[in-house]
DNA sequence: CAATGTGAACGGGTTCACAGCC
DNA sequence: GGCTGTGAACCCGTTCACATTG
């Protein structure tokens, strides 16, 4: 049976960690995988890793583990990356350059075939082989690109307006870097990714962990983290 | 007293948020904001406001709400704001050099003082007017500046490398953008940032949606998401 | 009366621990 | 014997709802 019941949220913000994981084992070579093997992978722990892979499947051989390269091909599968979305990037300043050129995406099933700026200059070049727009030609170069992801990297101040503009073309799926609240309707996917909001929660453990001793910080957290967000 | 009891990580992750949020007020002028409001202003609900606050303190007035400007300050003292944080990115390429110019960090209290790279052609000028250094200055640079924060922005080859370099310099918080599990030693804040990860959530959603409705998606998840990690 | 502050109820996610199976 | 698969216990965070107070 293909149908899958529901997967936890949770559990879905982790399948990509274990795609990434298995990127330590061979395309087409059979080789084992033990949970605790991709919890190490993946930074996480192997109960998790257990339970994660549970919701998709049963997958695994009792006593021996699992192949990773089947499981490479189960979990690609659940998440859909046999598909390529294409992505448009609103806002070629700094970051948004920076993004269209980011090879991880494209690696990952996600090239960005187009982006969006309001400075003339800019429209109507190409900037690092990509494509660049006026904001009123959105709606064409996503029904042409069947762009289904939009990034948002203007300044804060248009964000809500790339937004509004992204969901008219009939984008569904946002990943926003702008600092901001953005208000989407229901049935949009809306990730908000702040870069200041993440330092700010690593100042705020310098911060305690400064007050508690002295200039020392020694007795500190002892697990990592791994930023993203949830949903908006 | 100002001795507070232990807050929760997912309250802490939520401070920046509102102080974002207050940036709505005039600073140094007497106004009132309700929980409803700030809410709205941060994007979240109004009992979690009102919760989170309370972790710090009594700040609000029962039927009234609370003063902005006094509330901005005091979310400011328990996050350490007042502090500034000088950060150095390693790893000067396309999201290095973005990032080592992002204004919203300098902005929020994390001025990107220097940039290390291996590349040759680089150390010793300024790029975007921050001085570039060869891994091996690192320990000097980070004594020199008082540098307590560091982004990991290189390849993911040399990210645990330089990991190791950071921590060896004494730089206790760490923000990586490397798409692999780094180890850093116990009393070391990681936050870990995978981009293409997050993509791939929302590509999960996407796929999901249009296995489930052919090509529309309408019935979607109706809230949005605040990507971020929690501690790696 | 309006909006805070907070115990208590609720729910999701994590961890435990062991039964099941190779 | 070893490792998966999974119910049950546990824990943390969210939400509810209301007593409290200016």
């Amino acid at each position: 049976m293909s149908s899958i019941g529901r997967i936890p949220e949770a559990s879905v913000a982790r399948l990509p960690l274990y795609l990434r994981g298995l990127d330590a084992f061979p395309v087409g070579v059979t080789a084992t995988v033990s949970s605790e093997e991709l919890a190490t992978l993946a930074g996480v722990n192997a109960a998790k890793v257990r339970k994660d892979l549970s919701y998709l499947g049963t997958y695994g051989t009792r006593g021996v583990g699992y192949d990773a390269d089947f499981l490479r091909f189960e979990i690609s599968r659940a998440l859909g990356v046999a598909n390529t979305w294409p992505i448009v990037v609103c806002g070629m300043g700094n970051l948004g350059r920076a993004l269209a050129n980011h090879s991880g995406f494209s690696e990952r099933g996600f090239p960005v075939v187009a982006a969006i700026d309001t400075d003339p200059d800019k429209v109507g070049v190409e900037i690092d082989g990509i494509p660049v727009y006026a904001p009123s030609a959105l709606a064409s170069v996503v029904t042409e690109h069947e762009i289904a992801v939009g990034i948002i990297a203007t300044p804060p101040e248009a964000a809500q307006g790339a937004a509004d503009r992204l969901v008219d073309a009939g984008v569904v799926s946002i990943m926003s870097f702008a600092p901001i609240v953005l208000t989407v309707p229901n049935g949009v996917d809306l990730r908000a990714v702040d870069l200041a909001t993440e330092l700010q929660i690593l100042g705020f453990h310098l911060h305690r962990d400064r007050l508690a001793n002295g200039a020392h910080a020694t007795a500190g957290r002892e697990q990592n983290l791994s930023v993203g967000q949830g949903p908006v």
